[in-house]
DNA sequence: ATGGTAGCGCTGCTA
């Protein structure tokens, strides 16, 4: 089975992109974020006709994530679930059942600042999906959480760790946060496979960045263990970062054996 | 160099 994860930043001016990748790429399951759909204008059809079924959970404007799959897609859940009264606020994780594994599509809140609300939204939202992954999920099962999780898991996956100190995405309680999720069970399976730093999967758009590969790491595969053993390749195509509007993220893909 | 670009949508927020 082969899985990606890419955050689109809007699927409106990313599809025609996205439809020739998946054409190129052929991955069997893809992860999406930030489609910045409603789920009423997201293009089921389309890729109904590409052979991949959907799942999608947008509010329109901002955030929206959505699962592909071609190797079937069960059992779909949006959110962290629970009564409306603990529900997100904003859409940023789906759930579903491909070819056997329990797959989630997850963009993790930005953070903005440290002193911003938003960066305790950020910590919370990642303790949540730790709870609901320990309620509902067991690490021997077979389950992936794949998405921006905006987090860069060591300053190997940073070009310059200086420029943030003091700021998102590098701080010790986002790395505490990621670090609790791998201590249910997750593996990082891209560095698995690919040890050596500087393999970034989001440049900034201004300033020429990802030209002169100033970049991060902070789209992530996250697999329990039945995953992580059996994943035999893992890229970033960074191919999907260069010409006519692409999306500031390149795709995270990884082969897995069946 | 306290900037820069992209998306949404029409004003400024988000990233």
């Amino acid at each position: 089975m082969r899985l990606a994860t890419w955050n689109i930043n809007s699927l409106k001016a990313r599809l025609p992109r996205v439809e020739a990748w998946l054409a190129e790429l052929e991955p069997d399951v893809v992860c999406l974020q930030e489609t910045k759909l409603a789920d009423a204008a997201f293009p089921a059809l389309t890729f109904r006709a590409l052979g991949y079924e959907a799942v999608h959970h947008g509010e329109g404007r901002w955030n929206g994530v959505a699962i592909l799959s071609r190797v079937g897609l069960e059992d779909p859940e949006f959110g962290f679930g629970g009564d409306t009264a603990e529900a997100d606020p904003e859409a940023r994780l789906v759930w579903a059942t491909c070819g056997g594994v329990r797959v989630a599509s997850a963009y993790v809140p930005n953070g903005r600042s440290l002193d911003d609300d938003h960066y305790q939204y950020k910590l919370r939202w990642l303790a949540r999906l730790r709870d609901l992954l320990a309620s509902t999920a067991d690490p021997s099962d077979p389950v992936v959480v794949a998405g921006d999780f905006n987090i860069a898991p060591t300053d190997e996956d940073v070009w310059d760790p200086a420029e943030f100190v003091g700021a998102t995405h590098t701080s010790t309680a986002e790395r505490a946060a990621l670090a609790e999720l791998e201590s249910w069970g997750l593996t990082d399976t891209f560095r698995l496979r690919q040890p050596e730093p500087g393999l970034y999967s989001w440049w900034d758009y201004r300033a020429g960045n990802f030209h002169k590969h100033k970049g991060m790491r902070i789209d992530l595969v996250l697999g329990t263990r039945p995953v992580a053993d059996r994943v035999t390749f893992a890229t970033i195509d960074r191919n999907a970062r260069k010409g006519q509007q692409p999306s500031d993220h390149a795709p995270v893909i990884i082969d897995i054996a069946d």
